[in-house]
RNA sequence: GCGCCUGUAGCUCAAUAGGAUAGAGCAACGGACUUCUAAUCCGUAGGUUGGGGGUUCGAUUCCCUCCAGGCGCGCCA
């Protein structure tokens, strides 16, 4: 388990706050950050100027009053300056810095493991997509998203289990059938159109020519509703295949899939609606039952069940997060395309129909990513057959690329891919930039292997940082378990994208300006070695974070 | 019409829960490989943070308003 700087600086001006102003600020309104110009020192606290509005003394003053107590509390670790208007500084002491670089080097594919979850029971539910047709390069959005913040949230001590969840039934499932019907009929030389707000895709093809195979012509002769379910299953059951296998090659794996189908053979879908009668949060109108949203915020209430009786998406849905709750999770995240935000409300308001805490559903909106192909903008839409699917991203840009492409920004902003771009700039692409840090790391050991040099320990080697670039790399390595930390509590991987780019410019620069493997000064030598060998612990810690590869040539 | 997202250098984006002098990459220009990987580095240039108000020690960040773009507003899923 990593230390966390800013834990340990709180926690020392805690105790001097409880010696000197009791009582007085609440934690979370100070703020310990690093700072952004190295004469601030390495991090500062704002808390002389939120002191200074309770004390009714110039923050100025009010950070000299408490510059003494928080060196002595500090000591061997910081050194305190005040500054500015009231900024209370922190140098860090260089054996402090120098020790993050033996925790990493000790504790490898564990270092930035944090317990900033304590084990808090946690769902993931991302991608979703209905088992129609194909993934398209926007699913594959979600899908970077959701995995890449399941795997931060591990490493941040969140119990984390991934969940899919397949819309197996309703109108859209009997028109892929129906669609597989009319593929099926045609492989036979009928002359039968696809229904009209069917699925076009050529898709279905291989799977009615792979039925045919299976089952034969004879699958015509069944009784309709014997034969609409064997080509809904059909269809589902092999689309969802391709999809599972898709997810695959990207380097994303659910731990499970759950069936829509399954909340109504369980009769929860009814349950529920039973449930929230009871509670009182439902009125009939025009034949049809609703649920009062309006009551937590929504524009209108919303349909649980149609005047035909059969129940809305809507009630199914809110089934399906009843049963996450009854399977014991504590926080549920779920991850939809933009297309869904004007039904994040509504869903919020079911759950406060049904009496769950407000902070057990966290929901994120994927915005949509808007595809260029030598700057022409390409439209996504399943129904019409016309996208570019998510598998020929990975051909053709690789999935390192594509999924830190999805990655390196905001979720929740516009993404432009210009994939002809991805695929001619792909020397001077961002991904390649941190992965060739971690292959020139890779290589300077294979060098020293070469040359039958052996390092001496760490501590051995260490006798102060050699210049200012050891020393701020050594700072970022020590901030690495905090970037774990801020990305989980976010819930945005793009802060570990960041922080890699960071980093590596360091390294670079350094590397260019020092040569590091010197025969003869080895005292120099193995310290720089040992630093090399710490950033690419790092390096290769925050690539599993984001699910890209660590090479070790290029 | 209502709601959500977005607006920062020519382009793509940062700015770490309101912090100190708004930073990177690309594109442009000028430099660095007989020595550990030049997919790299160093330097120059580039800004009224969409406009206007407000809140305070401090605003790119929060509030109001206007402008521009995207998406959504079904007893579809």
């Amino acid at each position: 388990m990593s230390r966390l700087i800013t834990e340990i600086l709180r926690e020392k001006i805690e105790e001097v706050l409880v010696m000197n102003f009791p009582g007085m600020v609440e934690e979370k309104e100070i703020a310990v950050e690093p700072t952004r110009e190295k004469s601030h020192g390495d991090f500062a606290t704002n808390l002389a100027f939120i002191l200074s509005r309770k004390v009714n003394k110039s923050p100025r003053e009010v950070a000299a009053n408490l510059q003494l107590s928080l060196s002595e509390s500090l000591q061997d670790f910081a050194r305190v300056e005040v500054a500015g208007g009231g900024f209370i500084n922190f140098f860090l002491e260089d054996k402090v810095l120098f020790s993050f670089i033996q925790e990493a080097e000790g504790e490898k594919e564990d270092f930035g493991a944090i317990n900033l979850g304590r084990g808090k029971k946690t769902q993931v539910e991302f991608v979703s997509v209905n088992p129609t047709g194909p993934l398209h390069v926007g699913h594959g959005k979600c899908a970077a998203f959701g995995d890449s913040l399941s795997r931060i949230l591990k490493k941040a001590g969140f119990q984390v289990e991934k969940e899919y969840y397949v819309n197996d039934v309703g109108r859209q499932i009997d028109l892929l059938g129906a669609s597989l019907e009319a593929r099926f009929r045609q492989l036979l030389g009928e002359k039968v159109e696809i229904p009209e707000e069917g699925y076009q895709g050529e898709y279905l093809i291989p799977i009615a020519e792979k039925l045919l195979q299976e089952r034969g012509r004879e699958v015509l002769d069944l009784s309709p509703p014997e034969r609409l379910e064997v080509f809904r299953n059909f269809a589902v059951q092999n689309i969802l295949d391709n999809i599972r296998c898709d997810l695959d090659d990207f380097r994303v794996h659910f731990d499970v899939w759950f069936r829509e189908s399954s909340l109504y053979q369980g009769g929860e879908a009814e349950e529920i609606i039973s449930l929230l009668q009871e509670r009182g949060y439902t009125y009939s109108k025009d034949g049809a039952l609703w649920l009062k949203t309006s009551n937590w915020g929504d524009d209108k209430d919303r349909v649980l069940v149609r005047e035909n009786g059969s129940p809305t998406y809507f009630a199914s849905d809110i089934a399906y997060h009843w049963n996450k709750w009854k399977r014991g999770f504590q926080l549920v995240i779920d991850i939809w395309g933009a297309d869904h935000h004007g039904y994040i409300p509504r869903m919020h308001a079911a759950m406060q129909a049904l009496g769950l805490p407000q902070d057990f559903l966290e929901i994120f909106i994927v915005q949509f990513v808007t595809l260029l192909r030598g700057g022409q903008p390409e439209r996504m839409s399943t129904r019409q057959g016309e996208f570019v699917p998510l598998r020929q991203l990975i051909d053709e840009v690789g999935v390192d690329v594509a999924r830190y492409y999805f990655l390196m920004r905001d979720p929740a902003t516009h993404l432009e891919f210009d994939i002809e771009e991805a695929k001619r700039q792909s020397m001077d692409n961002p991904v390649y930039y941190i992965q060739y840090a971690h292959a020139r790391i890779a290589s300077l050991f294979r060098e020293t292997q070469k040359r039958g040099i052996t390092p001496l320990p760490l501590t051995d080697s260490w006798s102060g940082f050699p210049t200012e670039q050891e020393r701020e790399i050594s700072k970022k390595i020590a901030y690495f378990p905090e970037m774990v930390g801020r990305s989980a509590l976010s819930r945005q991987p793009y802060l570990i994208c960041n922080y890699l780019q960071d980093l590596c410019g360091d390294f670079h620069s350094f590397y260019n300006l020092y040569r590091i493997i010197d025969e003869d000064n080895m005292e120099l030598t193995s310290f720089r070695l040992g630093l090399c060998r710490a950033v690419q612990i790092v390096l290769k810690n925050a690539f599993q974070l984001l699910g890209i590869s660590a090479p070790d040539t290029m």
